[in-house]
DNA sequence: GGTTAAAATAGACCGGTCGTCTAGTAGCAT
DNA sequence: ATGCTACTAGACGACCGGTCTATTTTAACC
């Protein structure tokens, strides 16, 4: 099987190498030329791998989700004190990635890095974004479902609303960390986040937009 | 004087048309040609009005943070029932635009579309937008200053991390809005303002990380 | 070992990139 | 009118973009 898995090794390389170059520099801002070389990749070979540049992008961006996702199952899954650390332990990952302590896992974002640049360039790539963070913010609701399950964290607004607005406001916080190159932001996330899972029994998030 | 302005006319009309386009397309997704073609403005022209296109991006931005400074400065002036009115219809501006109903000025902000490109293109533009930022913050953490001080609005947490907090969740939002297309993140963060702004007395967002 | 199909590559293609340069026009002051 | 500056004009260079066709290398089979 090793000669299936040579092209696909290749193809692989060649997506890792991206991931790393997109995320410095933007879709756009990198050549293929630049991917190819860097991955020892010779230009030609190219579109056997791939059918274009957009469809590069599609697979480096669901490789990424599906590898966050996988994580974040795995996370579901591992034995942790109760639902309140396990969420915590995950939020706290926004700030100091899992082996990297120093920096986090905020500025390795693909979602922070592309969305902006994607959702105008290409359907495509804009669907795999969009499906990956639904998923993503789903697991995030199961998850405070599950707090509150166990009695680690009292009940208050809907979970998948309460989800929604933690996450996009990680996400805002990666941004301006990205910008100002200060992880401030993050760290007022993290506490905001706290906050708001504790207290959220206050402050009623419901789905109806009907006030003045 | 009109000679002085001449050259000003054109030079706005470059950042103009700069502004759509790269609203769209993002900056290096942008081509000069593309930009001057739009403004009726001749290729050669360009390095007499820019010396380059990084610089282009500088002004473009300045430009875009000093008038929405303004416009913030404007709402900030205006007389209003009471501050807590005046915040909210800043964050309604999020929501549905001043002019333009239907389209939101999320989808034109071009913090939003270019903060994560630019923070790691160009060490000039990422400044100004950085800065811009942080002014706006300051003048939302003014305004809940300020509604607290006439009453409209309850005590809490300490206003400067308060506004930032919720400018994260609204940036946020407006990504997340872009990705999906679908404005119920825009919603999500409306009803989570208000809520927030309301209770904020219970939730302490306090500045020191210190808890297990 | 020779045939054949698939895997992988080389390199040309055309158009666009930013940026430079020189020649030229317009408008005003003296 | 002359000279001077502000501004326009577009060709030009070197390079890089994504894409494609033709070609070579590799492996499989009998």
């Amino acid at each position: 099987m090793t000669q299936i898995s040579k092209a696909e090794a290749t193809r692989r390389k060649i997506l890792e190498t991206g991931h790393a170059l997109v995320l410095k520099k933007g879709f756009v801002g990198v050549g293929l030329q630049e991917v190819l070389k860097a991955s020892g990749v010779p230009k030609g070979s190219f579109y056997y791998y791939f059918p274009s540049k957009e469809a590069f992008g599609c697979a480096l961006l669901q490789q990424y989700v599906d590898g966050y996702l996988a994580l974040m199952d795995q996370l579901l899954a591992a034995d942790l004190p109760d639902g309140r650390t396990r969420l915590m332990r995950y939020w706290g990952a926004w700030l100091a990635g899992t082996e990297d302590p120093a920096r986090g896992w905020a500025e390795d974002c693909l979602v922070v890095k592309l969305a902006a640049e994607v959702a105008d360039l290409s359907e495509d790539m804009r669907l795999v974004l969009s499906e990956g963070t639904e998923a993503l913010i789903a697991r995030i609701a199961q998850m405070i479902a599950e707090a509150r399950a166990d009695g680690s964290l009292p009940g208050g607004a809907p979970a998948p609303g309460l989800a929604q607005m933690l996450y996009q406001m990680w996400l805002g916080a990666a941004l301006l960390t990205k910008l100002s190159r200060d992880r401030a932001p993050m760290r007022q996330a993290y506490e905001a986040t706290q906050a708001l899972l504790v207290c959220s029994g206050h402050s009623h998030i419901h789905p109806d937009p009907e006030e003045d």
